[in-house]
DNA sequence: CTCTCACTTGAACGCTCGTTAACCTATCAG
DNA sequence: CTGATAGGTTAACGAGCGTTCAAGTGAGAG
């Protein structure tokens, strides 16, 4: 319950990207809603694009991790699947700002740091590849890594939506997500 | 094939948008983009806020008035929806640019513009929800309106993807987005 | 030829904002 | 008490950029 200056800093500014953007958030603004005001931040961060870099390469690992965690435990491939889905459902309703930026505000950062996080993305999307591969062989890895993408866009497509408890969308999430990855299987199509 | 000065900055601002963001993207760089350099182009709009919004309202006014065209030339609701979705995944497909800005952009936008654009959208939205409670008809607004943007999100989620020809994504975004639709149909939750 | 008008340009203004610098404050070791 | 160090503040600099302005083009009408 006690958050760090640090966190508090960087939960403010999470939001402040979320909901106006990257770009027309000032250095002010996230001091403000942090309690400090200015340029108290550049103790705590290095500037205003490595608050960004933080902030998405955390989120990035914190879902490559429990990835690889659902991947590794879950028994069988529909098990993992499901365990898959069902945690990115629970990361996009419990974090919709963390998720929200890290869909929106990749662009905003330089090379170098864009190419860390695009790496973990893509980490984390070859989890999902591997196992949607386990369990449809004949499937393609461009056409699962696809397929795969869609499903995550359309759990991560719920922030931007009307006022819905998460109880009742959560396990409607789920079913969608699960029902459009198993639509893959019908047409073999290797090319 | 002879497009329009202003046609070619609508189009060049649009690639700057979605490839940098907004915000980074300047005057300058979308004169340059478009052939002509600097402040011309305020001969043609009102401002850099006023392009964004032009672009933004067009492709609102597109999808809402295909979409009409769908739900109202189809034969049952199940023909509409096949028809929605099949649209949606043209316009994802052919028109990248506009597709990430008009859903990632919309904030940069002052109230009153961002009002006529959220209004046509959630007309866009009703058309869909109207076509899916037609074909379930337990189905609760609020949960069909989330799964509506669930599917178009899903949809939309297509320009981030690698390189797959769209002659292969197509309908495998297609038979995905209509498989997530009908998902939603068995639990009967009215709340 | 010349007048006009759609269209474009380079220069300049002004504001915002990221970043830096210089200066406080409090806490705590010795 | 004293010195150092973490943490914060206000003021200022400097660059970038949206916007405006005065001046230029080129083509077509009369």
């Amino acid at each position: 319950m006690t958050a760090t200056r640090s966190e508090q800093i960087v939960r403010a500014a999470a939001h402040l990207f979320a909901t106006r953007g990257y770009g027309v958030t000032s250095i002010d603004d996230i001091g403000a809603a942090a309690g400090v005001s200015g340029p108290a931040i550049y103790w705590h961060f290095p500037g205003k694009q490595a608050l960004l870099a933080a902030m998405l390469t955390d989120v990035s690992e914190q879902l490559l991790c429990g990835g690889q965690a659902c991947a590794g435990v879950a028994h069988g491939a529909d098990a993992a699947l499901a365990a898959l889905v069902d945690m990115q459902v629970r990361f996009a309703l419990g974090q919709p700002d963390l998720i929200v930026v890290h869909s929106r505000e990749l662009r905003q950062l330089d090379e170098t740091q864009a190419h860390t996080v695009r790496a973990l993305q893509r980490q984390y999307v070859d989890v999902w590849v591997a196992v949607v591969r386990q369990r449809y062989p004949r499937i393609a890895r461009a056409r699962a890594t696809a397929a795969v993408q869609a499903a995550i866009g359309l759990i991560n497509s719920t922030p931007h939506s009307g006022t819905l408890q998460p109880r009742t969308l959560s396990p409607m999430l789920r079913d969608m997500a699960l029902a459009a990855l198993h639509a893959i299987g019908n047409e073999g199509e290797t090319r």
